[in-house]
DNA sequence: TAGATTGTTAATCGATTAACAATC
DNA sequence: TAGATTGTTAATCGATTAACAATC
């Protein structure tokens, strides 16, 4: 089981959980080694940055050959802290919400969605996945008494502050902002604004400038 | 009507579409004077750093006042390249990709949405804010009659390289990939892939390590 | 062996932070 | 004026790229 070096900086972590769906998309096919130069074309940037980022883990390919895909993925994995399983809970089951809690393969990357939560009466009482979909009055019952550690926020925006805050309040470490409210959170609780329009902005720009 | 310096990094870029976020806020809570260290504490960055940021704007404060958060936001649209539009379509109305359509507010951050497509007899000819759902086949022709220049793919993994490479032969010059597949597509197509698992971990991982 | 590709160090590049004079 | 806050340059820091010896 691979350990780090040191903690990992935040560009070398998000290259490496793209490298990881690379070699599970080789992994499938059934490719058994992959060079440097295979994931810098996939990925699109340089053999050079790959082999850096690779360094920076406990796990070593072989110098002429290439690396083991799954040997290395397993490595990106325990670096990626998916040893450990991470508990999570979905509030707002609409349309966005449910669409994450039904697709997203949380479980292949170290996680579980442990609880769901809605105020309306059409979706409470329903389950996704085998989650049973959990009125918003609950919430601080069930947090209390789970491992949750990070909620998606998929709620409208003028619920948002409001349901941030009682999140942070039962003791959830980090939220994952999904609605076009900024949220303001006591000390200690990580917040990740999620602004689907500024992805799309972003791409645009880049597309804009020629930017690949 | 603010015009760049030079082109703008990444970095940069991110953060300046996040400033403009707070400051639509700002401005709806009636505040037209904000000040960089507002904008750190907001943003959880330094106000050394919103002001180099400002800065590559073509945009100035006033020194001992701080800056008008109208004239500030309007700088950033145009950074940003707000001005003229983008046209997009969303391919795969599932869950996804019509929680996407219905509430991205995409007109307020110059782009438009113009175009829906599916493959699901149930969905095709239904409509998500006036837009028509096409059925998938009649995607070649639609794109190129229309100034689509951008695709947000929600399709189920299975059909994404399929209708991605489709897109990219239509004449689309950026995928936001929404999809666990990676994408091969041709030179000069801009992908950007948006894996939601990804987002998770990685927060996951900086609450682990107590980064905020 | 010869060719390929890694591991790792050093050099370069770019982004962030600090500092402070200018100015409202 | 005194206090606040900007604009901007310079210093620092960190991330990327280049280079090449080691090795399979």
């Amino acid at each position: 089981m691979a350990r780090l070096k040191e903690s990992l900086a935040g560009p070398t972590l998000r290259r490496l959980g793209e490298y990881l769906m690379i070699l599970e998309q080789r992994i499938e096919e059934g490719k058994e080694i992959v060079s440097s130069s295979e994931l810098a074309e996939a990925y699109s940037n340089t053999p050079s940055q790959v082999r850096q980022d690779i360094f920076r883990l406990r796990y070593t390919g072989r110098a002429g050959q290439g690396y083991k895909a799954v040997e290395l993925a397993e490595s990106i994995r325990s670096a990626l802290g998916m040893d450990d399983v991470t508990h999570l809970a979905i509030v707002g089951c609409g349309k966005f919400g449910s669409a994450l809690a039904e697709h997203v393969p949380f479980e292949r990357y170290g996680m579980r969605l442990d609880a769901l939560f809605d105020v309306d009466p059409k979706v409470v009482g329903s389950s996704i996945r085998g989650i049973e979909v959990l009125h918003d009055s609950m919430l601080e019952d069930e947090l209390s008494r789970s491992q949750i550690s990070i909620a998606g926020l998929c709620v409208p925006a003028s619920a948002a502050q409001d349901v941030a805050s009682r999140l942070a309040y039962s003791g959830v470490k980090g939220i994952l902002n999904f609605t076009k409210r900024r949220l303001k959170l006591p000390q200690g609780v990580a917040v990740r604004h999620m602004q689907m329009a500024c992805v799309f902005m972003q791409l645009a720009l880049d597309v804009k400038a020629g930017r690949l």
